[in-house]
Parts: structure tokens; C-alpha cells; sequence
RNA sequence: GGUCCUGUAGAACAGCCUGGAGUGUUCGCCGCCCUGUCAAGGCGGAGGUCGCGAGUUCAAAUCUCGUCAGGACCGCCA
């Protein structure tokens, strides 16, 4: 089979990384070849040489006495000519041919003319004269254009088989393939072993709704779709498999957004027998690897910086904070403890005030400054003080005539004001003031981008809170499986919320990348946690309970993380949604125009598993097949 | 569940605020011409349920209400 060696031998992107090994290895003289070259790799030195090619006509320009078809495929393009003198029959098929009509065409590479050399292509200097010229397949007109021409994205997903034939999404998933590859050797190399889960699993309502398969075989039983690994990896630990790692697919029943997708990957990974610090490096490594094929690898300096939960609440106002997006968030309370301005004064003594730079944001106008203000109250905050550095290093604001000259020169010495900056300044409950400043924070860098533009801005966020409030006392902020800090284990029960834990994120720009934890693998611990949330032993026992049986015949400590592989992929690729790494998203509302998915099953179907469906149901859906 | 934006020819838009005949732009499509283009060019042509349904009005793409779809966000997402 020499066919399938040589297939194995050259499994990937040709275009990217193989054309040269590619080149002259390929077997021209088998007589059963659909094509002896793609449409990307031919240039000056195969001049003379007889070529096959195939592929999509891209573009077609009659000249009357000149034919030019561009041919397409994913490697590439590359021009076609065809002469009416010389192959008069060839020229009449070539007239006829349309935009995406499927080629076969062979005949000579040849240097262009002079002067007629297209720089813009890698294959640009040469052009392939037709001698034979075969529709494979004819096309209709398009219902999208081809070009990256902004189309509606319910078009663009209705016809994805179409849409995927743009560059943007050939070049996105090209590259999302070499992410994944990528990380696969960087796990490989540091000894994970790649092991799949399953995905139908036992429902464990935790957090996100799960999506359910309804059983044939136990009518009224369902299985659940896995929200991600989590209970057999770690039970993987258990089974001794000390490093274990997968790609794996995972599921949310919740409502989709630019980053979130029904159904989406992760890099899961589990080791026993490590630390917080071991997870950090084996991450990085694999993140790192990403980066690097992602070109960005001069931007992913390890070891990546670190900020606790804490802190990057308090300087940024949220747990996944945008290092790019200018200067953290200060504390100005201690400024204001004796003000006359009573506003303040009453703030720094119950709550805090806390103030921001926008580096060079004085330049707004009055209207712009009252829209921030509004925009502030639409956050949450009471209000929102602005004040702008005058050339003099005066601030003007319309609460300058309440504050003294120190505690102005203290505002502006604490947020290191220059003249053309503007300082904002919310004065509320701790948490409100940073929130707020923190939205307002990234929605003021936002517009600047370009200023940032090849900036990535990696950090872990750790120490997370254990818990956090809930409708029923304490819930983990987590899953309840996640390690307490050794130090705060005390006030599990006297102070839950003030319980530190072993749970780390990983963001980049703003985005959380992933998330894990060192897990709980001491019974007493655990059951500790269980109380300090108030489950019961029952509902313990009914949803975790395989878990903690595994865990009565010997777990090693261990610990892991989970990073999402689409938005990885999305901020490598610069995009504003993870639609754009996904061969076929769904819409917001979890629909996908290509199937028609989700959609009704047969009462048969229905009958099988056990299910009835109810009255309200069966009405509106006889309402919409009557319409 | 909620807030906001969008829906006009095959595509992307303008028109809507301030109601007056489906008006317009770019691309695509079809035909003819054209020997070096590469977003080819020139000339001509076809193509419309203004998302859908009510209402107001002498008159609705335009105003009002409802509804459907797509998107951004809040809730939700251990």
C-alpha cells in the first residue's frame, strides 16, 4: 500500500511546514494520482515540469483572447492560463467555467512574462499553461461571498461548508490543529498519558445543568453528558496512572456567549503525588508550546507572574484582570479619613475610596466625562468622581472646591497623575469601588486596542475563596473536591467565607484560560468540607458516592487543571468569538442552521427511552409545524 | 428570564429620526466585447413578501404593538 505509507508519512499542513520535504518525494509517475501537486507549492525550479492539478476556480478573468483561472485549494493558489490559439477546445470548456466549479487540470509550469510576476503569491513567478482542463463538479452562484467580506452569521452558519472555504476560517482551524498538537507533545514529553473518559456518565447536578440521554435499556433512567472530566480523572489518580491528560470534549447546558459554546474542549489534566508549582510548570510548558506555534512565543515568558484572588480583586476589580488594560486600582481611603467633603469622609470610614488613571484620558469632553459617570451607576456605584490633570498639575473637577490643596496633591500623587491624564475615583464598599473602577477600567482601554496590539498578558490568579454565598449557605466556589489552604482550616466552620484554596486560574488578556486545583484526598478533610457546605450524607452519598468509595483504598494527593482549547485557539488567532476556531459552532440560542439541530424526535424515538412529551409541549411544537 | 443592537435584491449597506410610487450605492449574477490579468476592464441587462403579523393613517420600509431570527451583554456558566 504504498499509497497509505506515503499518507502517513506527510499527514499534515503542507503548506505551513512540509513543502520542501513534500517536493520530490511525491510519487508523479503513479499513473492512478488525482493530482501530481497542490495549488500551493509549484515555483520557479518546477518550470518545464508536467503537472496535474485540482482544485476550486477562485477567480476567473476572460480576457476574450486570454484565459486566466485561478485554481484553489487549501494549500494554496495558483494561476492557470489558457490559450485560445494554442488549445482552442480546452479555451471553450475554460469559457465556460464558473466561480468554485471543482478542476482537474494538467499541462506545463512556465515562467510568467516579464512584468507579470504576482509578488502576493507563493507562487506568483510561475503559472501552469493548460493543456487538458476537466469540470470535476460545477457550482452554483453563491449565497455568500468568498472573500472576508463581513456576511451575517446566521448565512455564514447555514452554509458553514461554504464558510469554511474562506481564508479566515482555513487559517483559524489550521492553526487550532497545530495548538492541539502541539500541547499533545508538550504533555507527551513531560510523561502524561493520554486516556479517554467517558460521555455518557451518571448525572451529578454540580454547578452547570447537564445535558441528559434518555436510556433504551432503563426506560425513565438517564445518562448526563460530562460538564468535564473531573470524577474520573480523578479516580484515574486512584487507578494509579500518575499523570493523565486528554482533549477532551465537555458539555453546559447554559446560555451561550462570544467565549462560551454548548459543547466545547478542554486540555484536561490530572497528576498525583505534586504541588501547585508542578501544575503551574507542566501547564506552562504545554501553553508555551501554543504560543509558540500560535507565533506568539516571544510573548510567553515563564514563569508566568502570579496575583492572589485577593489582590487581583482589589486591584483590578475582577478574578480575571487584564494586565494590558493600564495602570491597577489604588487605595485613596487613608487620604480622606478627616475631609470635610462628607461624601468621601463617610466612605473611607465604612467602605473605601478608590481611584484609577487613565493614562492620557483628559482629553475628554465634558459630555463623555457625564457618560462614564452614568455608565458607573450602571455598574452599581453611587457615583463616579472624575478629575483631569491640567497642564499645571491642577485637577479640575466638579468636586475640586470640596477638597483641600493636600488632599488634591494627595490624589494625584497616589495615582501618579501627569498632566492629560484623568483619575476616576468611586468612593463605596470596598469591593463595589473596585468592581466598578475595574469595569470601567477595561472598557476605557478597550477602544485603545491598537495600543496593545500584540500584547499577551498571561497571569495565574491564585488562592481563590473556598466558598462563596449561596442560596443555601456556603457553596464551593470550585467543586467541592478542591484542597482549603492548610493555614485558614480553622475557620471552615466559624469563618467559611474567609477560607482560602488551593484553586488557581490561569487568564490571559482578560480571559480565563482555565482553572483548577490541588483536590482533597484525606476523608476527614473532605467530610469537613461536606459539612461546612451543609450536605447531607444522603445527597452526598448519591451523587459522589463511587467517588469517595474509590477513595477508601488508598488516593495519593493530587491535583490538576483544565484549560479551554477554543478560547486558547481564539486569542492566538486574535478573534472576537470562539465561533471562529470551531468548525461548526452553534448560535446563542444553541440552534445549528446547517442540521436544523436541536429538533423533534419521533414518538417512536420518544416511546423507546420512555418519554411522553407534555401537553404544553406537544402544542406549541403542533403550533409551529402549523405555521 | 432580562437589557440593548440588527433584519431592505444572491451579499454588504444607505434610506427610517421628519410617512408620500421599491428610491439608491458597492459587490455578485446573466449577456456581449476584449491577448497578460491577478479585486482585470468596457457596455448592457435581470433581480425586491423592505423578517413575519397586527394597529394608526387617505397613504407605512419609515410611526406603534406583538412575534421570529442573528448578535453583544446581565442572570446563568462547580
Amino acid at each position: 500500500m504504498p499509497r497509505l505509507e506515503k499518507r502517513l508519512l506527510f499527514p499534515c499542513d503542507v503548506r505551513s511546514f512540509l513543502t520542501d520535504k513534500w517536493r520530490g518525494h511525491c510519487a508523479k509517475d503513479e499513473p492512478d494520482m488525482m493530482r501530481t501537486h497542490t495549488c500551493g507549492e509549484l515555483r520557479v525550479q518546477d518550470v518545464d515540469v508536467q503537472v496535474t492539478l485540482c482544485g476550486w476556480a477562485d477567480r476567473v478573468r476572460d480576457h476574450g483572447g486570454v484565459l486566466f483561472i485561478d485554481l484553489r485549494d487549501t494549500h494554496g493558489v495558483t494561476q492557470v492560463v489558457v490559450h485560445p490559439e494554442d488549445t482552442p477546445s480546452v479555451f471553450a470548456i475554460g469559457e465556460t467555467v464558473r466561480a468554485e466549479w471543482v478542476l482537474s487540470v494538467a499541462g506545463k509550469v512556465a515562467h510568467r512574462p516579464d512584468g507579470t510576476v504576482n509578488p502576493d503569491l507563493h507562487t506568483g513567478e510561475i503559472e501552469v499553461v493548460a493543456a487538458a482542463l476537466e469540470p470535476l463538479s460545477k457550482a452554483d452562484a453563491l449565497p455568500l461571498p468568498l472573500d472576508d467580506s463581513p456576511v451575517d452569521e446566521r448565512l455564514r452558519l447555514t452554509h458553514r461548508s461554504l464558510d469554511l472555504r474562506r481564508e479566515r476560517l482555513q487559517q483559524n482551524l489550521q492553526l487550532r490543529a497545530r495548538i492541539v498538537s502541539s500541547i499533545r507533545q508538550a504533555m507527551e514529553s513531560q510523561d502524561f498519558t493520554e486516556i479517554e473518559t467517558p460521555t455518557l456518565i451518571r448525572s451529578t447536578p454540580e454547578g452547570a445543568r447537564d445535558f441528559i440521554v434518555p436510556s433504551r435499556l432503563s426506560p425513565g433512567s438517564c445518562y448526563a453528558l460530562p460538564q468535564s472530566p473531573q470524577i474520573y480523572k480523578q479516580l484515574l489518580m486512584v487507578g494509579g496512572f500518575d499523570r493523565y491528560y486528554q482533549i477532551a470534549r465537555c458539555w453546559r447546558d447554559e446560555d451561550a456567549r462570544a467565549d462560551r459554546q454548548l459543547e466545547f474542549t478542554q486540555l484536561d489534566l490530572e497528576a498525583s503525588f505534586c504541588h501547585e508549582e508542578d501544575v503551574y510548570q507542566w501547564v506552562e510548558k504545554a501553553v508555551g508550546a501554543a504560543f509558540e506555534v500560535g507565533g506568539r512565543g516571544a510573548h510567553f515568558t515563564p514563569p508566568l507572574p502570579r496575583l492572589t484572588w485577593h489582590d487581583a480583586i482589589r486591584l483590578y476589580g475582577t478574578d480575571k484582570p487584564d494586565l494590558r488594560a493600564g495602570a491597577p486600582i489604588e487605595d485613596l481611603s487613608s487620604l480622606f479619613l478627616e475631609t470635610e467633603f462628607q461624601a468621601f469622609a463617610a466612605a473611607a470610614h465604612k467602605g473605601a475610596v478608590r481611584g484609577w488613571r487613565a493614562c492620557g484620558g483628559g482629553s475628554r469632553s465634558r459630555k463623555e466625562l457625564d457618560l462614564l459617570t452614568v455608565r458607573a451607576k450602571e455598574l452599581g456605584a453611587q457615583g463616579l468622581v472624575w478629575m483631569v490633570v491640567e497642564a499645571d498639575r491642577k485637577l479640575r473637577s466638579p468636586i475640586a472646591k470640596f477638597l483641600s490643596e493636600a488632599e488634591l496633591a494627595g490624589v494625584r500623587n497616589q495615582l501618579h497623575g501627569d498632566p492629560g491624564d484623568l483619575l476616576l475615583l468611586v468612593a463605596d464598599e470596598a469591593r463595589v469601588c473596585s468592581e466598578v473602577l475595574g469595569a470601567l477600567r477595561v472598557e476605557i482601554a478597550a477602544p485603545r486596542g491598537h495600543a496593545v496590539e500584540d500584547g499577551m498578558a498571561l497571569l495565574w490568579v491564585t488562592e481563590f475563596p473556598m466558598f462563596e454565598p449561596g442560596e443555601n449557605g456556603p457553596t464551593p466556589l470550585h467543586h467541592p473536591f478542591t484542597a482549603p489552604h492548610p493555614d485558614d482550616l480553622e475557620k471552615m466552620q466559624t469563618a467559611p467565607f474567609e477560607v482560602r484554596s488551593r484553586a488557581y486560574d490561569l487568564v490571559v488578556n482578560g480571559v480565563e484560560l482555565g482553572s483548577g486545583s490541588i483536590r482533597i484526598h484525606d476523608r476527614d478533610l473532605q467530610e469537613r468540607v461536606f459539612a461546612a457546605i451543609g450536605m447531607p450524607a444522603d445527597e452526598i452519598a448519591s451523587r459522589f458516592g463511587f467517588l469517595l468509595h474509590a477513595f477508601r483504598f488508598g488516593v495519593p494527593p493530587h491535583g490538576g487543571f483544565a484549560c479551554g482549547i477554543d478560547r486558547l485557539a481564539m486569542v492566538l488567532a486574535d478573534e472576537p468569538s470562539i465561533r471562529e476556531l470551531i468548525a461548526f459552532p452553534k448560535t446563542q440560542s444553541g440552534a445549528d442552521p446547517l442540521s436544523g439541530a436541536p429538533a423533534p424526535v419521533t414518538v417512536q424515538q420518544l416511546d423507546d427511552v420512555g418519554l411522553l412529551l407534555s401537553p404544553e409541549v406537544r402544542a406549541q411544537l403542533a403550533g409551529k409545524t402549523a405555521t
